[in-house]
RNA sequence: GGAGAGUUGGCCGAGUGGUUGAAGGCGGCUGCCUGCUAAGCAGUUAUACGGUGAUAUAGCCGUAUCGAGGGUUCGAAUCCCUCACUCUCCGCCA
């Protein structure tokens, strides 16, 4: 969310900021001002009405206190048409108001100067790290990996739950919480995060302060709890989404509070399931583990001084990269362009790894700097000194890593000519049973 | 799930219709005094929005906020209704 003042004072600046990411944002701010004047025109009215109530109602208990019964009728009735008008423009405040926050929550985050302009593809590669793995034998794709070692296995999860559900089976669940557990153990032991256990389940306020809602609601999994779900209002009883990342309980640990002097940055980590609907996203890429309704991810969050935001980004986006760089796994950093970017997001670097059994690169880590547009939807402060005005910091998430798509990258990568998975070195101590993947034993559970 | 209690300013804690943004205490800040590892005295001490101002994160004025929303009233922290949350006991359970 946006600084209404700053709109109002250089509403050229933001509309030509905004309009890199879509036209109607800019009609949006205009829309936004003209509501504006109109609304602080009616406060400033309501205010004064109120005032004269006020004053009014003191006359009235002075003049009872003095016994003066009738000329304290008479203030009543005056306050009483003073309560008519209030009662009119309240009204027509409220729905100005109410457009006006509609307006705001609407509006995505100003793009930072240094990211190219454009839509989706005109994104720029930074870096490339690793040599992209090539093979002297067909590379087999996680899909057949999964199957013949009995890693994974889709059909069980579409019986179970539907598609995008998957199970994972036997040593491919072991690799999966391998992985949890290296990257935790980075980010907690050697880059300095606090871990935390969030809910999994989140009410409406919390996807709200991080920016999933108002208009993303539809990309998210809605839980109700009891019968009264239906009702017109929406306003039936709790419910509860399914967190699309943990970025949204753990933002929101701090929502509508003010950090006392915190030292920042302040840098937290934690581990979960995420679900995300989805809809429509069904082609070449929604195959195996590529693309999933539930997945589990490791993700970073840190809180900084506004002074500090592009800084701290760098810094997110290396401790992501570090985990590939300990996998010896080959990525490439690229920054999105305006108009592909989340809504919350002033500038975003997206982590690709390479997977050779599908000579693609895949995305398995976004890292952004919402700066003070998510702190202020949250309404997240801190004070820099004793007794000072309570400032927005800035607020930056990073993946690191989401698991499905690392998976993917571990096992094309480290697959030798036989099929079978070679795992690197450092995710020996988490899984000292089984270094290699190898097709499963006689009398192992069958994976139908 | 059942029964009960509660939700007031940074903290503790008064306050059942009228200058209560809110007593008192603690803590914090400022000044005075004292000269000693302290105490005393006085003052001050919320947030948001709007107006004014200068354009500065000063000052001044106003409005709102005593868990949230709605109602009664000229006027509500105080009365009524709905909801949320917290605590205690019981039940249930991983």
């Amino acid at each position: 969310m946006h600084d209404r003042k700053y709109l109002r004072e250089c509403p050229e600046i933001a509309r030509q900021s905004l309009a890199t990411r879509g036209e109607e944002f800019a009609r949006k701010i205009d829309r936004f001002l003209e509501i504006d004047v109109e609304r602080r025109r009616q406060q400033t009215e309501l205010d004064e009405l109120r005032s004269e109530r006020n004053s009014a109602s003191k006359e009235i208990g002075q003049l009872m206190k003095e016994g003066r019964k009738a000329e304290a009728e008479d203030r009543k009735s005056y306050t009483r048409t003073v309560n008519a008008r209030i009662e009119q423009l309240e009204a027509q405040h409220g729905m100005l108001a109410d457009e006006e926050e509609e307006i705001l929550l609407g509006l995505p985050n100003f793009p930072d100067p240094s990211i190219p302009v454009g839509p989706e593809g005109n994104q720029v590669e930074i870096k490339l790290v690793g040599e992209p793995k090539q093979f002297s034998y067909p590379a087999r794709d996680h899909m057949e990996l999964c199957q013949n070692l009995h890693l994974a296995n889709f059909e069980a999860g579409s019986r179970i739950t539907g598609s995008g559900f998957p199970v994972m089976h036997g040593n491919g669940a072991v690799l999966q919480r391998a992985l949890i557990m290296l990257m935790s153990d980075i980010h907690v032991l050697r880059h300095g995060y606090t871990e935390l256990r969030v809910p999994f389940m989140v009410h409406p306020r919390s996807p709200l302060g991080t920016g999933q809602l108002p208009k993303f609601g539809s990309e998210m999994y809605h839980v109700y709890v009891d019968k009264k779900l239906n009702e017109e209002d929406g306003e039936g009883g709790p419910h509860y989404y399914l967190i699309p990342t943990a970025e949204v309980p753990v933002v929101n640990y701090y929502r509508e509070q003010i950090l006392e002097q915190p030292s920042f940055p302040i840098k937290f980590m934690a581990y979960s399931p995420c679900w995300r609907v989805e809809a429509g996203s069904y082609g070449k890429d929604a195959k195996g583990l590529t693309r999933l309704h539930q997945f589990e991810k490791v993700e970073l969050v840190r809180i900084c001084d506004p002074e500090d935001g592009l800084k701290q980004l760098e810094e997110i986006t290396a401790d992501a990269e570090h985990i590939l760089e300990v996998l010896g796994l080959a990525y490439r950093r690229i920054v999105l362009p305006s108009g592909d970017m989340a809504f919350g997001s002033a500038k975003t670097y997206d982590l690709e790894v390479w997977c050779p059994g599908e000579q693609a690169w895949r995305e398995v880590s976004s890292a952004s700097l919402t700066t003070d547009w998510q702190s202020r939807r949250a309404n997240i402060r801190y004070r820099s000194e004793p007794g000072g005005k309570p400032l927005f910091p800035h607020m930056l998430n990073a993946s690191g890593l989401a698991l499905p798509r690392l998976m993917i990258a571990v096992l094309e990568t480290y697959q030798n000519e036989v099929g079978n998975v070679v795992l690197p070195e450092v995710l020996h101590k988490y899984m000292p049973h089984a270094s290699i993947l190898t097709p499963p034993e006689a009398g192992a559970p069958p994976m139908i």
